[in-house]
This record gives C-alpha cells, structure tokens and sequence, in this order.
DNA sequence: TCCATTTACTACACAACTGTAGCATTCTGG
DNA sequence: CCAGAATGCTACAGTTGTGTAGTAAATGGA
C-alpha cells in the first residue's frame, strides 16, 4: 500500500463523443470478428478500446445500443454495396446470365470488406436478440428485392416468394464458405455451379 | 423463524439414474421449445424439472454433457426418419421427381416432430459451442448425402458439392418457414416451386 | 495562471449462473 | 423395524457481467 500511483491507471486521452463512439464501435467489430458474438461484452469492449465501463456507458446507452449503432453504420454501406451488386429492375433475361453476372460482384463485396460480412452472416449465431431482430429485418428487405428479380427472370408464374427464401439461404451459405476458406469457393466455381444447373432451363415459364 | 418446516423444501420424489436423466432431457428440450436456447441454463432446467441444482449435476456433468445427450437421443430419431425420406441410392432419374418425392416426406417428418426440429434447426442461434458443433458434423454428414445424390440426378459433371451446399441451406431454410408458418408453406407449395423450376431442366448434364 | 468544466477512473451494489461440501430425508435389505 | 446407503436439499463461495455514484485528473477560457 506504500505506493498507491502504481495502482492507479493512466488516464486514456480524451476524445469527443463522436470519435470515443467510433473507437467503441471498432473495437466492437474487433471482437466479433476475432472472437465471434460470444465475447462481445460492454466490458470486453471497454477493454479492448483501453478505457474503463462507465465511459462506454456515456457513450451509448448500453451493449444492445452500441451493437445497433454499429451494425447501422456498417449496414448503410453494405447494403448499398449489395443493391448496387444486383441489378433494381427485374430484367427478364437469362437466369444463368443473371447469376454470371451478379454472382462475382457479389463475391467481390465480400471479400472487399470481410469482417462486416461475417459480423452479419454470423449474426444468427449468438447474437443478442435486438442485433438478430435488425440483421432479420434487414434480410426480408433484400428477400423481396431478390423476388422481383426472381419474378423477372422466371416468369410470374413461378413462385417468386418461396424461391427468393432459397436463392437468399443459398447466398447467405455461400457467403459464408467464400468467408470461411476462399481459396476453395471462388466465385468461378461458385457462380459456375449456379449457372450449370440454370443453364439446363434456358426458357421462361410464361 | 419459528417455523422452519414452512421454508424446507419438499423432497421431490427419487427416481433411479436412468430415468431422472431423461427427465432432465425432457425439461431441457421444454424449455428450448419455448424460450430457444437462451434460456437453457442448469438453474432453469432444474426448476423446470421441479429438482435443485445439486441433482442435475448429480446426473450429468454440466449443461454441455446435459445438451449433447439430448441432442444424442434427438437426432438419434431424427436422422434415422431423415435419411429414410431420401432415396440412400444415387438415382440418376428426373431431379423434379426426387423433389416430389422427398419434399412431402420431409416436411411431415417436420410436423411429426417439430420440436426436436426447432431444436435442431435453430442450434446455430444462440446454443452453446458443444451444441453447434455436434449438430455442424451431422450437417456435414447429411450434405455428403445429398451431394450423392445431387451427383447421381444431375449428372457428375455438375459441381455436386456447390450445389449440396446450396440445397442444404435451401431445406434449412424451408424447414424454418415450414416451423414458424405451416399454414403458409405447405409441402405442396414448397415441393412445387422448386421441381417447377427444376423442371425446367429435364435432361441431365453428360 | 488558475479555476470551472469536462472527462475518465475507482469502488460498490446487484444479478444470474456455476460448482461443491455437508446436512437431511427417504428407502431398502437384513 | 431399523441401520446405512442412496438421493435430494441447503448454504456457501466463486465468476462474470451490469449499471451507477462519487472522486480524481486533465483541459481550456478568463
């Protein structure tokens, strides 16, 4: 007890609100993306930024808070990235040719900023509940832009709605293998596959 | 404190191993139906059970013991029912066909048991590492199934482990609509979107 | 330069859960 | 019917995480 300074911790350096909010939300993403959804914690976080909890807790109003800011500012550029990887209007093409063409920009996305990709696909996994809610709502978001096209590209008489859940679920895997060892799953081989079996169904049902 | 009678807790009745482990089970599986697997911890089971703490870990050694012993016994039937809904023969017949006959199989296989497949099927959220893991390596197992036969119906020049993937997360993911909606996404719908797609593509690749 | 304000830190109280040691009760075989 | 083995219960100690009140340090304007 002869030295009480040696116990007391350094101060970290100020910062403002805005920039301590994205050095909590990195260190966040830091996290999920070493250790999964798992080790997110107000205090991992806190630790993993070098400060204490209470000045986690002046910047956000708790874990759920924090996670759905991050998982906004993360979003708004995936998502537009995703959009702009699928084309809006439902053309009425060649399936086989949409995927062509989709499937490696696709892929490219991913590979652009993989740590926000997984942080999303894995989202399922151990997430806290209002980042599960959020990720969900923003997949029915895509699903239904992922119908028209599929409407578009098969004819209205096909059932566009439970199709769009197949094609999503397939991308979603597919997205985690390419994550998971890409080496293996390259968007040749992945779009190539895709494209063989819709390559047997050149027509439309009309 | 007068009365100390009031507070002592009635001894639950004695039941030999066997049987109090499937009791456990039971609980565990009651309580993922109803709350996920948030909500499995060794203190709900217990309560669950109407025993304390001290008698599970008397039956098992911890919640990841008690877990895979119930994912044991779950998939035990389970996969027994599932293998039997797919053809194990590599048929190299009409893929159409193979979905219209074994889309109604599965989907009343869900039904029969919609519980163990809600567990099973909603591991990836929020279940403990053990749990995943066990039900990832039967995942693993199904797929090479299924790439047999996607192998055998589309021909062996098709990427069939791709496309086993694909179809996988697809079943997945029809599984859960099927659980969370079963009115709306009927065998019939289900199987008849996708084989009408499939459909499309009678021949095979040579 | 100095003090008021801002910002970070320490310390505490609380909650949920784990795992175990030791006591109480019940059941069973002699 | 009565030991003593088997089984359940209570109570405690430990862990990890939350959220907050009060204190200490840094910073910038008078």
């Amino acid at each position: 007890m002869s030295d009480q300074a040696r116990k007391r911790r350094p101060y970290a350096a100020r910062v403002p609100m805005a920039e301590r909010r994205e050095q909590l939300m990195d260190a966040a993403l830091r996290i999920i993306g070493r250790d999964g959804y798992d080790g997110v914690s107000i205090d991992a976080i806190a630790k993993e930024a070098g400060v204490t909890r209470p000045v986690v807790y002046g910047a956000f109003d708790g874990l759920g808070a924090l996670l759905m800011s991050l998982l906004e500012r993360q979003q708004q550029r995936a998502l537009l990235q995703l959009f702009s990887a699928l084309p809006q209007e439902p053309e009425d093409g060649d399936p086989a040719t949409l995927v062509r063409q989709a499937g490696p920009l696709l892929h490219q996305m991913l590979l652009d900023d993989p740590v926000t990709w997984r942080a999303i696909l894995q989202s399922a996994t151990n997430a806290p509940e209002v980042v599960r809610e959020r990720v969900e709502s923003d997949r029915e978001q895509v699903r239904v832009v992922v119908e028209r096209l599929v409407a578009g590209a098969l004819g209205k008489r096909t059932d566009a709605e439970v199709l769009s859940h197949a094609v999503l679920a397939t991308l979603e895997r597919f997205g985690q293998l390419v994550l998971d060892d890409p080496e293996r799953f390259t968007a040749e081989r992945l779009t190539g596959a895709v494209a063989a079996l819709l390559r047997l169904a050149p027509g439309r049902v009309t």
